[in-house]
Parts: C-alpha cells; structure tokens; sequence
DNA sequence: AGCCATTGACTACAATCGTCATCGATGCGA
DNA sequence: TCGCATCGATGACGATTGTAGTCAATGGCT
C-alpha cells in the first residue's frame, strides 16, 4: 500500500504555519538539516546515499538518519527532488547565499540590534582575522566607502 | 511541603551532561532565554517582577513564563540567585561579552568556516553597514594592520 | 494574631529535534 | 524470471523548548 507518493511538498504539515503572501520561507534549518545541506549545496543533485557516503567519516549517522532529515528538508521546501529511477535525486532549492544572508541578518540583529561593527571587533579580539581577512575587509571598506560618495 | 530548597545549580539535572574539565561551559541558551538574559545583563540584580515588567511591553508572557525561564537559566547555571526576603534576585552569571564571543564564534565556524570576511560581505550587501559602522571598521582594521606588523 | 497577595517549586503538554528501526515496494543482476 | 539489496514512507522515542496552571510556603499589613 501507500505507494510511493510524489514527495508532498511543504503541503500539509502539522499546523501549516501560515506566511504572508510575498514573505520569504523562513523555514527553520535545524543545525543536523544544515549538515546535510552543506553537502548538497557542495555538490549539486545526489541521491540519498551519495549523502550518506559524503558524511560517512565526519558524521556518525545511520542511512536512516541521513533519510529522515532529507524527508524532513523536503517537507520543509529547501530541497527538492527529482526522479532518478526507483529513487530520488535531491538538490537544495534555497541558495547558500540566501541562506548566509538571512542567517546572519538574524543573528546580527539578535546579539548585536542589528550593527555589525561590533561583531567584526569580536572576530578581531579572538585573532580569528588572517591577514587575508583583512586585506579583504580593507578591499571591501575602500569600495563601500567610494559608494556612499 | 518541599519548602524553598536554595536554588539547585546545575547540580544533578536529568542526565547531567558531563563536560571536559577545562572546557567553557556551553550551555545553550534559548531564544525565549535570551530575552530574559538581554533584561538582566541591562539592569543588575532583578527580582522576577522585575523581569516581568520590563518585558510586559515587548512579550505576552504570563508571569509563569518569566519564572520558568528564569529558573531554568538558574539550573543551566548562568544565572545566579540572591535572596532578598522570600523572594529571589536574579543576576547572570556569564558576562554579556563571553555570550556575544561564543556565540560570533561558533556562527562564524558554522556558516563561514571561520572565515569572517564572507560575513561582513553579506552585511555590506544589505546595507546593513551605516557610514558609522564603516568609519568604525575602518578605524577597526587600521590598528589591526599595525598590530600585525 | 491572622489574612492575603506574592513567590518559587512542581507538573504539564504540545511541538520540534536528533536518532533510528521496520516495512512494503521495486528494479537489477544472476 | 526471481531473489535480494536498496529505496522511500512511516512510526517511534527520549530530550528540549515554549508556554502555562496549580499549590504550598511565607512575609508584610491590618
């Protein structure tokens, strides 16, 4: 029974969380679901064991495991998946640089209420900058600052 | 019955998670936690009615909420207590500055790699950066040049 | 001295998350 | 063609999180 089913979009979950109309989903990525989309946003379509393999030495997960939480991606609407045979091949649909930038406007404005100099001194403080962070850092000031001219 | 037991620190929670020696103590502070935590760290000590009041504006939470946050941030132990009559006096524990550097640390790792230019490239992206931010980054990356001389 | 408002402790409960086992369907190789 | 390895679906279970009700103790006010 239950045959196969076209893999249901984010359709009805649980208690569809209702968006506003143009709203971006903010769709939570739980840290787990991130270990899986760093894979597939490395290498483009793959089928779920191709992700397995992938994290085979870094993660400690079971083919179970990597399953659920590419369902669970699905369901989300981050990844889609498109038939290859009898399974699928899963790709994100949510590019990393979206992702990056909503991530970190959240979390700027949550620990810093949105300014991000602060941040930056923070990275400074712990020596986390290399010397190519900073020729890069000074690269891009030069050039904001030529913008706002 | 059970009268007022002194505030159990994190003492011997459901399955106390045992940490290395050294190591900080990573306890996760929630978003819900957070906000209780912003209150604290602006004005010292507070009772819980205290909390309450200072977030009866911004949040809708029942006088239980604040006090079920506040003692579960009292057993993660960043918060600690001080009596003052029957009540309590809540202060954190854990340095606003500490939080704000675990927390850019372990984003950064998370999203960047560790790398922090790509972060401050999606802000400057965003505009998120005002002339005072950049003025204050150029400042910034002009005596981490000299140190690294 | 006695009452009552306030306080912290405990309990609860649904939703989410991290993990995984089981199962029925299915396509490939022998 | 047949069996088996593999795939996705489903269910599950403990832990955590957000949110809140109840209750017994207690201390200040009358």
């Amino acid at each position: 029974m239950a045959k196969e089913k076209p893999p249901k979009e984010a359709s009805k979950r649980r208690k569809e969380k209702q968006r506003a109309p143009g709203e971006q989903s903010p769709e939570r990525i739980t840290p787990a679901e991130q270990t899986i989309m760093d894979v597939l946003w490395q290498r483009a379509p793959l089928a779920a064991a191709d992700v397995m393999t992938a994290l085979r030495t870094e993660k400690d997960w079971t083919p179970t495991t990597v399953k659920t939480l590419l369902s669970r991606l699905v369901e989300k609407g981050v990844v889609e998946t498109a038939r290859d045979g009898r399974r699928f091949l899963y790709s994100p649909r949510l590019a990393r640089a979206h992702y990056e930038r909503s991530m970190t406007h959240s979390f700027v404005d949550r620990l810093f209420g949105g300014r991000a100099a602060p941040l930056v001194a923070h990275l400074a403080d712990a020596e986390r900058l290399t010397d190519e962070d900073i020729a890069e850092l000074d690269a891009l000031l030069e050039e904001l600052k030529n913008d706002r001219r």
